[in-house]
DNA sequence: ATCTTATCTTAACAACGTTTAGATTCTGAG
DNA sequence: CTCAGAATCTAAACGTTGTTAAGATAAGAT
């Protein structure tokens, strides 16, 4: 039983294969399954086969081990969005595309999308979860420069992103705002950055 | 000791005076000391100097508590927000100043603002709740309808509030985002929006 | 083959939220 | 004023949680 969580990079070796991985992976899917409230560290132990003690033993505590799943959270969503705008029909879609990316990723991979904002039960300052973040704006910030090539500035481009992405994460948390109409309020708030920037 | 947290409303009433109201309060300033992270409901007893099952008498439970210090959070954020519009210059300098009074307002009711937006933590349905985060809402859309008088239409205004709302909340979740810039990427951000409505 | 290191188990700990039963205090109808 | 009923709070216990220390097991190195 204990051979399926066993599917990447070395496997078979130790005791119960490449741990750290399937720790992230069925943690990602515990979460998927009870969200971020009814998960526990002992549960996901069961879940991935092992003991309580063996998650602490590679991540520290619950923190380390939530900051490893965020990290490959952002690594998901910085490959996402780069699929989305491939698909793009213009430079502009693409900036809706890589926004409407982290949408998707809550109904795709909902375990994942539950902690990559949640910087309280994370270690926000790690290292490793700072440059997947970092590199999943970078890429937003890329994109948005790529729309508005006749910007003044990249200090203006760089804030536009960053004010977008909050809005991205915000929308997500709002009790007034139904989950229907956010694509709209997204293209709306692009718009008008966009149209701000030249 | 217990003399110090019946300050409002009937006091000196049942065993411990006004225990929902006191709870409230000092929910807050535990959440203020603590953080959401070090929060428990045995220690909000202590500080209340009742036993951990009094709070489940008028909560329920840790979510029904957290939801009213969210209710009262809201309620807070209301009459700041209004406070912050009366001061300011123009209608335009109105609405930069209501979202700005969330950001105030975790610096100076860091324990009411731990769980404004903490739609996991709370019960994001109940019917109190709602309310004030609608009604702090509606002052920022009602401020926004002034700052725009030339607006096509009311749920364009409505739409540019809910982006802006969500701008506001996902400003302060991001890891990219150093606290001195929030609100120049607020002034941006309004502006984008208030030149696309007209 | 043996030593060293990494990995995982076992066991125990204090703290947590919740629940039940009972004690205490307030309220209000007679 | 009295006293039954209701509201409030205490006391005690339960199962679950994250963390930790000590020991067992397996892998890698010399």
């Amino acid at each position: 039983m204990s051979d399926m969580s066993q599917n990447n990079q070395t496997r078979d070796k130790y005791h119960h294969g490449n741990l750290p991985d399937a720790l992230i992976h069925e943690g990602a899917g515990l979460l998927a399954d009870v969200g971020i409230e009814g998960f526990s560290l002992r549960k996901l132990a069961a879940r991935a086969g092992v003991t309580v003690a063996a998650p602490a033993h590679h991540f520290g505590n619950t923190k380390g081990l939530l900051t490893a799943i965020a990290t490959r959270a952002f690594m998901r969503l910085a490959a996402q969005m780069q699929d989305a705008a491939l698909s793009a029909p213009s430079r502009h879609d693409a900036v809706v595309a890589m926004c409407l990316a982290y949408f998707k990723m809550r109904t795709t991979d909902p375990g994942y999308a539950a902690v990559m904002f949640r910087l309280d039960l994370i270690h926000a300052s790690d290292e490793h979860f700072r440059q997947s973040a970092f590199q999943a704006f970078g890429l937003l910030e890329k994109s948005l420069a790529e729309a508005v090539p006749n910007a003044t500035g990249t200090a203006e481009i760089s804030t536009a992103a960053k004010a977008l992405w909050a809005t991205t994460q915000g929308l997500t948390t709002l009790p007034m705002i139904e989950h229907r109409e956010t694509e709209q309020l997204l293209r709306h708030t692009i718009s008008a950055h966009v149209d701000a920037l030249r």
